[in-house]
DNA sequence: GCCCAGGGAATCG
DNA sequence: CGATTCCATGGG
């Protein structure tokens, strides 16, 4: 990876480093794409912008000190996904996913941030999950210039159910607070559960309301940096079942989480392998 | 085991 | 166009 400084702020030229595929491929929920090709987000209370130039991926007016103690960490930029790859079991579905999906990186997220968002997520769809995630920053959190921070533990476990009506997220409401009280009242450490062995971790996420495995996996991969978690969901269950079969999440090594999104996002983007296949 | 609980996007007829 | 399907979890 070589990083530039330039005039409007950082440039970075790295392989495996592909803006949509990153940031449109269901792990997060707050940066989407501008009408003029640009994404912009929020992350770590911080907004940023980001474009595609002949030189590599600009990082719109961001210092390298910013750049080196956050985005980079954010964007998973010092792993070598070639070496990971390598290390995948030879398989041609696996191939076709990881062709498909080049230049994916796994966003190193904030836990609490991942909890909620994922719980938000469930039994929905992302355009849905956005517009949820965006009224829920707009009322309880913080403005951070344009933008809304994601609102903290804190601010998010003083509210009831009816407060919650707002971010019109349906049957989620009772889960969100759930999880807010949890968290805030020390109940749930989610910094204690990052460090858990995977299988206590897992235990320990599906104590909070609307936590069922494939949320908890949801927020061990993309919150905790849990690289080993392998969020199941109908897509992947599919494409283990037809694509992968007498295949486990172990198959697929300490990377499997990595491996998970390279698989989900070419099978999402080709629904028609599965065509004339039921299950 | 079965149904239902928001709601909006995607897909179908 | 309207009708149907999709979706992860908990509770009755």
């Amino acid at each position: 990876m070589k990083v530039h400084v330039d005039k409007n702020g950082i440039i970075v030229e790295a392989d495996d480093f592909n803006l949509e595929h990153t940031l449109d491929c269901g792990q997060c929920f707050r940066f989407s794409m501008r009408p003029d090709g640009s994404w912009h987000g929020v992350a770590g209370n911080k907004p940023l912008t980001l474009r595609n130039m002949e030189n590599g991926i600009l990082f719109e007016n961001v210092s390298l000190e910013e750049f080196n103690s956050f985005w980079r960490v954010y964007f998973d930029l010092d792993r070598d996904y070639a070496e990971i790859r390598s290390q995948f079991p030879d398989h041609p579905a696996l191939r076709n996913s990881t062709d498909f999906t080049y230049g994916v990186r796994i966003l190193r997220q904030d836990a609490w941030e991942a909890l909620i968002s994922f719980i938000i997520s469930q039994n929905n769809n992302v355009p849905r999950i956005k517009g949820i995630i965006d009224r829920l920053c707009r009322n309880f959190g913080e403005p951070v210039g344009q933008d809304y921070a994601f609102p903290s533990p804190a601010a998010l476990a003083k509210l009831n159910v009816e407060d919650l009506g707002v971010i019109r997220c349906g049957f989620r409401a009772a889960y969100i607070l759930d999880a807010a009280k949890k968290v805030n009242s020390g109940e749930i450490d989610l910094n204690e559960i990052s460090k858990m062995p995977i299988v206590d971790a897992r235990k320990a996420l599906q104590a909070i309301k609307g936590v069922g495995p494939k949320v908890a996996e949801c927020v061990l991969l993309y919150g905790m940096g849990r690289l080993e978690a392998f969020p199941l969901d109908v897509w992947m269950k599919r494409a283990m079942s037809h694509l992968f079969p007498g295949y486990t999440p172990e198959s697929f090594g300490k990377y499997a989480g990595i491996a998970q999104q390279y698989i989900f996002h070419y099978c999402r983007c080709n629904p028609w392998i599965f065509e004339n296949n039921n299950d």
